[in-house]
DNA sequence: CTGTTAGCGCCTTCAG
DNA sequence: CTGAAGGCGCTAACAG
């Protein structure tokens, strides 16, 4: 059993005093007697006394919390960025209340409800992949919560967005092979339904473009990401008649697995087929080869997200604007792809 | 500027009715005339009601929110405990607030005011390394705010602590190694102030003595953790008079450091020398050869954590038993230690 | 079954 | 400078 918290009332009716003067005192407020504020603060400190969020927030209706929502907590990615969201948003005294929506459209609309159950000042948001229904959003617009979407982001809603330069990224990672010497680069795809997706294809394709080399269909695959089926993928481009001699793979953990695979056929990595991917997680630094891959600020998705959001919070929602912050990637080259 | 939130006298107005009756049927009390509660439901549906969690919390007085105070989020052990507790208080319906104490005491003491002010319904922690005083953890104590320590436990509090066995953990690694038919068998250890280290070092010895080996001091190296080093100490075994044929390294970064240096020495592994880490790091995997490790259930730490302490938010405080569970490691056997 | 009333703990006018 | 009173939104005890 829980016992009686300290309340102003318990220290205002030891000062002979009311609880509004108490709550003066304790708040700051410039008219209230300097003796009479000593005396709070100390009666205050010596019973314990902590102000109760429950009751502010309620009579201030704002919870001093932002929420997240994110797909999934399986590789350290979205950890990463929560956690430097949760450094922004401390510093501006918020808390964060975390939801997973395990990739799941009916779980992100529980998530949303949550979120507006727990009347949070603003929500960050990274959708899932089978998300194409926005109205559990819109709500929050409708009811003036600001939101921001990073990473996975919703095109439909008009609303500030962090994303890194997909783009760019798979720009740069294709033009460093083409500048190895590489002649036929295949492309492991993810879904064209993700955006990320997308872009990394185009600024594949630009980089081919750019050099005057060939797109050529038969080494550009698209999958859903079940990492389960790299392994058919890779055996399938690598029997081909002309087999590839470098691959971009959409993402680090399809580059991993590919990696293994290769290695199993007894192929040499670069020499025979050089590999690169897309995120620089942790692991790619250890496998050996070393992966090449491009580099995502992660943590700084997360506080640029948060600072984002607060900039919302403190900000009339009419001056609001939906700016997307892109967020430069970085190219690593490691074994993978080139000989150290 | 926030517009007003529906609540259920909007809803009770509308239907002309008074609010208790709304809350009741929107809380699923039984006595409530199925049409009222239908109309309720659909009107509340349809104006997009939501309940507003802080005044239920405010006249519950509980939060229905866990705190955790964790030392740091550089390495992804924390983020990977805090998600496993998230997903536990989750189900259970609660939040999590997440503070971090940066290894600094006087931070760690405002996480405990932060916990404290948001009432939250019990705490877990993880000390910082210089926590030497725990007043602020005792009042929670008088509070009657249950917590739960995990990894840095503090011993001079009464309470359940969550950690892993890693006296057995290094016990089952050296066995393996002594199963293998390793002889000289070296440990490069950590620190001696850090409780881990020590246990693992005993691990280590009583695995040898239990099977009448040698302990040669020679073979024992106990460093800073400064990975820099590690070459330098592996140098120095492999160049001994009697090199040794298996090293047992207290951790995984440890461990793949002299898997990268044996390897550059040319020795085979395992079969002139035989590797085993500790903790089952993302990349232990991912290097080639796999290492052999001491298998640490990270997000199980946080689930269990999560789930005694939820124990005792739903118990009287007078059930309350301080008991530790020791978590079991597992012993994963790669081809650092055992041919494939 | 339903309405009335009284809090939960704090902040915030409005009067002194 | 300080006190009294009302309200934030909901639950719960007490009458009908």
């Amino acid at each position: 059993m829980k016992r009686h918290q300290v309340t102003i009332i318990d220290i205002a009716r030891k000062l002979n005093i009311s609880k509004s003067t108490v709550s003066r005192a304790l708040t700051g407020h410039p008219s209230v007697r300097p003796e009479t504020r000593q005396s709070v603060m100390d009666l205050a400190e010596s019973m314990d006394y902590q102000r109760n969020m429950l009751a502010i927030n309620l009579s201030s209706s704002q919870s001093k919390t932002i929420g997240i929502i994110v797909p999934e907590f399986v590789t350290s990615f979205f950890p990463i960025v929560i956690m430097g969201a949760q450094e922004i948003a401390a510093e501006a005294g918020y808390s964060v209340l975390i939801c997973q929506s395990n990739e799941t459209y009916e779980t992100e609309v529980v998530n949303a409800r949550v979120m507006l159950a727990n009347r949070v000042d603003g929500v960050l948001i990274s959708m899932t992949r089978e998300t194409k229904n926005f109205a559990h959003f819109e709500i929050f617009k409708r009811k003036g919560i600001p939101m921001v979407f990073f990473n996975r982001v919703c095109h439909e809603i008009e609303a500030p967005k962090v994303v890194v330069d997909d783009y760019e990224g798979a720009f740069k990672a294709t033009e460093h092979l083409i500048f190895s010497g590489k002649e036929r680069i295949a492309h492991l795809a993810g879904p064209p339904s993700l955006y990320i997706s997308r872009k990394r294809l185009e600024g594949y394709k630009d980089a081919l473009r750019k050099h005057k080399r060939p797109i050529i269909d038969e080494l550009i695959i698209s999958y859903d990401l079940n990492l389960e089926n790299v392994k058919i993928y890779i055996k399938y481009l690598l029997d081909l008649p002309q087999p590839p001699d470098a691959l971009f793979a959409v993402n680090d953990p399809t580059a991993i697995e590919a990696l293994k695979v290769i290695r199993e056929h007894g192929l040499k990595i670069p020499e025979q087929i050089a590999v690169v991917g897309f995120s620089n997680d942790y692991g790619s630094a250890l496998i050996e080869p070393g992966l090449t891959t491009v580099a995502q600020p992660t943590r700084d998705i997360g506080r640029v997200s948060a600072q984002l959001l607060l900039d919302q919070i403190n900000t009339d929602s009419s001056f609001w604007k939906p700016i997307t912050r892109v967020l430069k990637t970085e190219l690593i080259i490691r074994g993978s792809s080139q000989r150290g």
